[in-house]
DNA sequence: TTGGAATGTCAACAAGACTGACATAAAATG
DNA sequence: CATTTTATGTCAGTCTTGTTGACATTCCAA
């Protein structure tokens, strides 16, 4: 049919190798390894206030949409709410989070930041935001784009709706 | 000095445009999804057999270095020894890792997987492998070398060198 | 109005991190 | 050569953060 070079080019000589289980190994294992890296930082501010990873997922989120329901956040997150429901225990004890019964439906609660949460925020957002700043430079522009492109392919369908919601939405 | 236009574009423009918070917070999201998605299948798999990541993860990189010692495996899982201890005991007692005494050291006790063992690695691995091609098929050669190169840049400079040794080495 | 569905809370349990105490083997030091 | 120190790995107990189960409240539909 074509015999123009883009298609041409067949599994053995370069067309293909990306693909090979060599480099599909690799890919994962620099996710493992990556990943490890990535949240290396706000784990070590978070010990200072005896939090863990799962506080940082509820307070980031809910910097990203005040206002959101417990069952919204619940999908974000995917884990189950009764998992959830202690982490915000912990943070409306510690005036991190606010939250309040929703006025429509009473059955709902809306959460919300309080200066002192949205200072957390700041704080465990910035460390992570610096590591990211400084891979996407040394990286580049080129890079960075195919970076979320194959971690956009990762995602299930689902997730994926809600991850492109988030950055639509807001 | 120079007025090539690999330098010239400015911040405001568009050169500098993947480094705002906007773009960061963007990828620290697709990260976490992304993530979701990279152990999910490993994770349905391993329900089956009462396993978890912590196993999936060991069985991995004794697969991928025949013969390695306990202590090499704690570097590159950064966990505790305690806690790979519990894993190890596991899979020694259902008979997938065999664990002997070191000849040089006997101290030192050097893993294999056993025929059983590589059957579960190839399982769990051919699941994760077909996410990552279907992801990097998707996303083309290019975006894949993005991917790998932002992901590496991430690493903690430690971690990164494992990384780099395992994919030499081997 | 009454029964079912949705939302969120409380309690108990499991996996997998962690620290501490320890046994054994090797290496260093007197 | 004896003894102390260091390295490797194991056992026990605790904490975080997942899980399922039971339940109260609110809403909605029959």
């Amino acid at each position: 049919m074509q015999d123009r070079r883009s298609i041409a080019p067949m599994n053995s000589s370069e067309g293909l190798l990306f693909l090979t289980d060599d480099q599909l190994r690799k890919g994962i294992e620099a996710m493992f390894f990556a990943y490890r890296g990535f949240t290396a930082d706000p784990d070590r501010i978070l010990e200072n206030y005896a939090y863990g990873r799962a506080h940082h997922r509820a307070v980031h989120f809910i910097n990203r949409s005040p206002g959101t329901t417990v069952n919204n956040l619940l999908d974000i997150l995917g884990v189950t709410k009764q998992s959830l429901n202690r982490v915000l225990r912990a943070l409306v004890a510690d005036e991190l989070v606010e939250s309040r019964v929703g006025t429509e439906d009473k059955r709902e609660r809306h959460l919300f930041l309080t200066p002192k949460g949205k200072e957390l925020e700041q704080e465990l957002s910035e460390a992570q935001r610096r590591r990211m700043r400084a891979a996407f430079r040394a990286a580049g522009p080129d890079a960075v784009q195919g970076f979320r492109s194959v971690l956009e392919q990762m995602m299930d369908p689902a997730q994926r709706r809600l991850f492109e919601q988030l950055t639509d939405g807001a």
